[in-house]
DNA sequence: CCATATTACGGCATGCGTAACGATC
DNA sequence: GATCGTTACGCATGCCGTAATATGG
């Protein structure tokens, strides 16, 4: 059994069971990958696709069990290669961060700027996805650290870390009636063509479970998944715009007001999440500290199950 | 990085850092080793193990992270090895059971004889230590199966299984004065010499702690590995034997009489151990039905956390 | 007919074993 | 001086890539 082996059959899973997509991006021939299959096979004494003549058409169930380990293997080998770097070249590498884009667009940014400029050899790559892509992805160990509020944290696989809590605001053209109020109420925010982010994308689940316990119907006009389109719409006279309150910047967004919700609403926690057996390098702690400065860099190994 | 780069390291460690030992355990050529391990090293652009001129002698802190993921890579090699025997050569492989004396001696005998029987091409190995030993032999993806009554269930890096409960009885000669007592109590225990189990090796260790909870020094004269052992020196005369009731057999164990014990002291529970991550053949699954009836194979496999 | 997987084959890298050397205790 | 690790070298294995072939949609 060769690593390479283990590598072809989840680059043909990845790639739709399609090995000539497959051998493409690994760099490497189509017959090679083919032949490596077969003799994987053939030495497992197993099918691990189930071939419709000469087409994959499906993994086996033993297969299935296959991939899934090779899967951790190759995390394995990078692991090791990555405390290989961590000892040599301290301060070069990747790191790869998933999130969504509220934080990509709103929290992100500050410890970005910070993180570049101190580690200008890491290679910063940032996936968007919905939170379960996030989670997803961290699972899979395509990316090191995944930062989202909903379902995160739910995973097995990965360990999390609550990073920072928010609440939500409303944003409102100058001319508003609510701006007048002192104190917004539920009944105020139905009262009014509402615009928030997409439910299955943000905590709108918990903002539409406060609607309903309260037993008051939102008017909901339109879904957005980002802020930036959210505040877009309110600034064209739609509604009103119930976004994160670090989505709001008086002087970016003038002439729009926010009002403040957090009174209706309960905080929201945003957790960062990596897989449980991934090696960290040092500077993804240091990352981390940068983005929720209350935890240090030790505080940060030890909740996350890392060894010492 | 190549696999058998891995194992080298691994079985280096494995033999006190010997490249000597581990060729020869590897079935390979000692400058081969050598060469593949400095190889390695290079790749990985560092040090794995602290050399003295020539001389192996320590393993480096980041060499100690790579020796760890090793491990887990061959282990999860086994696995995908595993996966492809249970689908092509359902009834032939291997079984290695780490357990204790008295596990090994009293209450394994029945479910190894079935289980021979029915899979004779199984191959069956029980390596007998310490409940310490037992469970770091089943970390160590050495043994598949550990059963034991102390310790084994509290490693993370187990899932156990509670396997069966048992107590103590007392043996004694038959002419022994406490045959006439229609019920022992702990001071009447404390009146004899006693022989019992070593401290560090069962369940001496709530012994003590039930007698010391009583405020009774009970007289230990002499404590041993195993049941057998003490038995002997009871009907030497030197004392009166606590031992598992399981270890008592009237046929067998004549002309020594059995009192019991099962009110002085709480019930002790057997576990079974297997590693979080190793993938269970179905035989391994079908040998735990045989030891615990009351579990079966679908139990058995929730309870561990194995997939559907 | 095009896309895709398998077979065939030659060149090249690489791992292995034997033998010799060097170092450590 | 005995044990142990490293270096040197030749052989064999096996992987890779190109070209050719077969098969499915």
């Amino acid at each position: 059994m060769k690593f390479h082996q283990l590598r072809y059959i989840h680059e043909v899973v990845r790639q739709n069971l399609n090995i000539s997509a497959a051998s493409e991006a690994l760099h490497t021939s189509q017959p090679g990958v083919s032949k490596q299959i077969q003799l994987l096979e053939e030495e497992l004494g197993l099918q691990i696709f189930q071939r419709n003549g000469k087409r994959l058409v499906g993994v086996t169930e033993p297969g299935r069990k296959i991939v899934e380990l090779a899967a951790r293997v190759m995390l394995d080998m990078q692991n090791i290669k990555r405390v290989g770097d961590e000892y040599s070249q301290e301060d070069s590498g990747e790191l790869t961060i998933a999130t969504t884009h509220t934080q990509a667009r709103y929290r992100l940014p500050a410890a970005v700027k910070q993180f570049i400029s101190q580690y200008p050899n890491v290679k910063l790559t940032i996936h968007q996805g919905n939170p379960a892509q996030v989670t997803e992805q961290v699972a899979a160990g395509e990316a090191d650290i995944g930062i989202a509020t909903e379902n995160i944290s739910k995973d097995e696989r990965l360990a999390c870390l609550p990073c920072y809590t928010w609440n939500r605001c409303l944003v409102v053209p100058p001319s508003h009636p609510l701006v007048q109020k002192t104190k917004l109420t539920l009944k105020d925010l139905a009262a009014y063509p509402l615009i928030t982010y997409d439910f299955a994308f943000t905590g709108g689940t918990l903002v539409s479970k406060v609607f309903h316990d309260a037993g008051i119907e939102p008017n909901v006009v339109f879904t957005a998944i980002d802020a930036d389109v959210i505040k877009t719409y309110v600034n064209l006279g739609l509604g009103i715009g119930l976004i994160a309150n670090m989505a709001y910047d008086a002087s970016r967004d003038a002439p729009l007001v926010s009002l403040d919700c957090s009174h209706l609403f309960p905080d929201s926690t945003t957790y960062l999440g990596v897989r449980r057996d991934a090696f960290l390098r040092d500077y993804m702690l240091q990352f981390i500290s940068m983005l929720s400065p209350e935890h240090d860099k030790r505080t940060v190994q030890r909740l996350l199950h890392q060894d010492v």
